[in-house]
DNA sequence: CTAGGGTTAG
């Protein structure tokens, strides 16, 4: 941490130093506070002007012809300048601008100014520049200099802001001041200036700039919070912080709010409470936005209940932000009837609170999507706020949870329309949406667009001139300026590319992410290693999961659980035992996540004992509350070893109503131990909670088929079609060579579908030699034996082996097929012989799990 | 005329 009184290193000119002796900045103080306040007042005049008033106004303004503006002319045309700025309206700022020019009125200094912070603001620093260098020398003055300054600082161009600095100490009779060193710290604020940063602080605390105004101090905690060389220093901040010998509302809304940012939110309380008890300020909207957010985030009800009331009392419940932040507050705490009271009761909406109550509907779940999506078009239909990429994020998350998909494809229009589909967590969402409804061309032609356009995006910042002037040394230089600046690549671009190039299993396109990863200098980024472990255990290869994973220096919780989680879903139970052992000893602390797949590692392979271990140890010695998926974790186990009583007995006893997953995790254990009565009672309690799901129907059906119950798996055909449920096709993928080979049952539409039935027919023999019985089980029963049998080879999953068999794929690979249901039992067993045939590794990745087939047998033991 | 703070997703 740096000393809080640095030495003093900036190469100043040695006149300097009396100036900033003789400068009267104590004195100013009591100044600076008045022309606040009345610069309040009169924002708080023009508060009411509407676009239209400004616009006559400004038309209507008389500018008679004097050589130079009057003090009266001054101060209208400055008001409207404000205006302008406050409401961010460039066009009427550049009328009024214009109709200066064409009025040959000459202007003063207080006029140019205002039009450089015009423009500055607008985000036009190009024209600002250019008012800035045609004002006349006597013109510009300290004000001038720090609006161009301040401009630099504010729109991307720090080292241009300290050069003007320069240039500034070398006019005689211009002294900086404390606006001046606000910006010049605010353009210290990236990694890059860092160390200047540090040098102006030291200078600021000797001379006493720093107290001058809160304005510095604020600056200053801001720098520290950004740090240097990309790592917060909140510590260093929150010294500012208590150096500062005043502090208003903002000062204290600042810290609170960079504590909660970076999740401190334990402090962020705390200090909030202090500020109560001793600061002498209120707090006002935005300290309770902050901290009701704050609320949110921890799930702190009864502190955002009080919060709640102290924002009615206040008279700020007409306040847009602190609604938004209630609405999320009341839903992220599981109370999504009193989220939308607050919702219902604002008097205004933006995207914001709209994207708040979606979002707050669709984490709900069990069927309140359908309510999320209802609002969606009510926004649309509204059509006074537009969609961005946060609500795109819940709206589709919605929609891959519902069997309709003629309102996704809209959906997925209006990102297209909005720009936003290669948006990450966009096009992710489209991603899954597609993907779980089988549509593989389409979740693939999503992932290629983002894909693509993240690629692209990257090129074009490589090729800005503006970055080449910052003489930057190395790629990894060039990598942290692009991310620091929120453009192009960061370690969160290639987290959404990974994760999408996941879901739909592209391992090929997973496989580029990484290289791109390695050469763009984030091979040793933690995020972005975190991302290639789960990408490729979700794609089956959990050997290059585990090189990563070996390979990184920097783990933290979410590393370990990636790695853990990879290999409990591919059923090797042992090595992810021995790496949570491991991660213990590190004194990593597992979280909720970590017992997830601790448990579904022992369950998939019968561990009870290790199992309650765990279930009950997560609780007493690390204060984790199970939640459903921990008890629906434990449910498999006992279901899985045949254990069914139990797990009924263990399923009531839970302190909570079991949901869905619950029931169906038990329904798939009835189904392998060809328990009906018990299966039926669970199908039963899963279409209570979620009466349009088609798994459970098809689940159901395979149970009466299992026990040749003929006539009730015909009811249930009849209630699907009654119900208008549909049955997900069964469709199975595979990429060789970059490119996704999509297969149905019977499916002859391939190219080289005349070779890949040869080699059916081939393979077929061969494991009938070795023993392989067709099971017809798997087939409807009104066809005959051998037309059973031709259809059963016909799988999806199947065709997809023999295609990889007839391609090119090099030998020592597994092959590597997506299936879109669960595996099925013939297809399963076929393969087992396969790899015995052709000394093949085959691995499956299932709407469940992984079977890694190798010499005949499979790592989820048959089960699954 | 020049300076600071808030909300939504994974």
């Amino acid at each position: 941490m740096p000393s809080l009184s640095p030495n003093l290193c900036l190469p100043l000119p040695s006149h300097f130093h009396l100036k900033i002796m003789n400068s009267p900045n104590n004195k100013n103080n009591k100044n600076i506070n008045q022309t606040s306040l009345s610069l309040h007042n009169k924002q708080n005049k023009f508060n009411s002007f509407n676009f239209k008033q400004l616009n006559k106004a400004i038309s209507n303004l008389n500018l008679t012809q004097t050589q130079s503006a009057t003090p009266t002319q001054t101060h209208n045309i400055s008001l409207l300048l404000k205006s302008c700025i406050r409401t961010q309206n460039l066009q009427l700022g550049k009328l009024l601008h214009r109709k200066l020019t064409e009025s040959q009125l000459e202007l003063n200094s207080l006029l140019l100014n205002s039009l450089i912070t015009l423009y500055s603001k607008c985000g036009d620093p190009q024209t600002a520049l250019s008012i800035f260098q045609n004002m006349d020398k006597n013109k510009r003055n300290i004000v001038s200099y720090t609006s161009m300054i301040s401009c630099f600082a504010n729109n991307g161009m720090e080292s241009k802001a300290l050069l003007l600095f320069l240039e500034l100490l070398l006019k005689d009779g211009l002294y900086p001041n404390e606006y001046c060193f606000t910006a010049l710290i605010r353009s210290c604020s990236n990694s890059k200036f860092f160390e200047i940063g540090l040098a102006l602080f030291g200078f600021v605390l000797k001379t006493g700039y720093f107290n001058s105004h809160v304005c510095v101090g604020c600056e200053l905690i801001d720098m520290f919070v950004k740090g240097g060389g990309g790592c917060a220093d909140l510590e260093s901040a929150h010294m500012v912080f208590d150096k500062m010998r005043e502090k208003n509302v903002v000062t204290w809304n600042l810290m609170i709010t960079r504590l909660a940012q970076f999740g401190y939110h334990g402090d962020a309380i705390d200090l909030f409470l202090s500020m109560l008890v001793s600061s002498g300020c209120t707090p006002d909207r935005f300290t309770l936005t902050s901290i009701i957010s704050v609320c949110a985030e921890i799930q702190f009800l009864s502190l955002g209940k009080e919060l709640h009331s102290w924002v009615i009392r206040s008279g700020l419940a007409m306040d847009l932000c602190v609604g938004c932040s209630l609405v999320d507050m009341y839903a992220k705490c599981g109370l999504v009837q009193d989220s939308r009271k607050v919702f219902d009761g604002m008097s205004d909406h933006n995207v914001m609170s709209w994207t708040a109550i979606i979002a707050g509907y669709v984490r709900g779940g069990g069927g309140q999507e359908r309510e999320a999506l209802r609002l969606f078009s009510d926004m649309m239909l509204q059509g006074s706020v537009s969609p961005n990429c946060f609500t795109f994020s819940s709206v589709l998350k919605a929609c891959a949870s519902l069997p309709d998909f003629v309102f996704s494809e809209q959906v997925h229009g209006q990102t297209i329309k909005l720009d936003l589909s290669a948006v990450g967590c966009v096009g992710n969402g489209l991603v899954s949406v597609y993907a779980r409804s089988g549509k593989m061309e389409c979740a693939c032609k999503c992932f290629d667009v983002l894909f693509e356009k993240n690629l692209i995006s990257r090129n074009m910042v490589v090729d800005d001139a503006s970055l080449k002037d910052l003489n930057l040394n190395s790629e990894q230089d060039l990598n942290r300026r692009i991310e620091y600046a929120g453009i192009g690549v960061s370690s969160f671009t290639y987290a959404s590319l990974l994760s999408g190039a996941a879901s739909i299993g592209r391992i090929g396109k997973g496989e580029q992410i990484h290289a791109m990863v390695v050469k763009t200098g984030f091979g040793t980024n933690q995020c972005a290693n975190n991302a290639l472990i789960s990408m490729y255990s979700k794609c089956g290869n959990k050997e290059a999961a585990l090189q990563v994973f070996n390979d990184m220096e920097d783990r933290n919780i979410i590393t370990w659980t990636s790695i853990i989680n990879g290999f409990a879903k591919h059923g090797f139970a042992t090595k992810a035992l021995e790496l949570f052992y491991e991660m213990l000893e590190t004194c990593v602390k597992p979280n909720d996540v970590t017992y997830i797949a601790v448990l579904s590692a022992c369950s998939h392979v019968g561990l009870i004992d290790e199992a309650w271990k765990h279930f009950t140890s997560m609780r007493n010695n690390c204060g984790i509350v199970p939640r459903m998926e921990h008890y629906a974790c434990m449910v498999d186990l006992l279901g899985r070893s045949g254990l069914l009583s139990e797990a009924i007995e263990f399923i009531n006893s839970m302190p909570f109503d079991a949901d869905a997953l619950v029931w169906r995790t038990f329904l798939g254990s009835c189904r392998v131990h060809r328990n009906t009565e018990l299966g039926e009672h669970a199908a039963k309690m899963i279409l209570e909670r979620e009466p349009h799901d088609p798994a459970t129907y098809i689940l159901l059906s395979n149970l009466y088929a299992s026990e040749g119950r003929w006539y009730d798996v015909a009811a249930i055909r009849k209630r699907m079609k009654q119900k208008q449920i549909t049955k997900e096709t069964g469709s199975s993928w595979i990429e060789v060579e970059n490119q996704v080979h999509k297969f149905y049952v019977g499916d002859t539409s391939h190219p080289k579908a005349q070779k890949i039935y040869e080699k059916l027919d081939e393979l077929a023999v061969k494991i009938k030699n070795m023993g392989y019985v067709p099971n017809t089980d798997f087939v409807l029963h009104d066809v005959e034996d051998e037309q059973k049998e031709q259809y059963l080879f016909q799988h999806s999953e199947k065709l997809a082996v023999a295609f990889a068999l007839i391609s090119s794929t090099p030998k020592p690979k597994p092959i590597r097929i997506f299936k879109n249901l669960r595996v099925c039992g013939d297809c399963h067993m076929a393969m087992k012989y396969i790899t015995m045939v052709t000394g093949r590794e085959i691995v499956v990745r299932d709407a469940n799990r992984f079977h890694h087939i190798k010499d005949g047998t499979c790592s989820c033991n048959d089960y699954w």
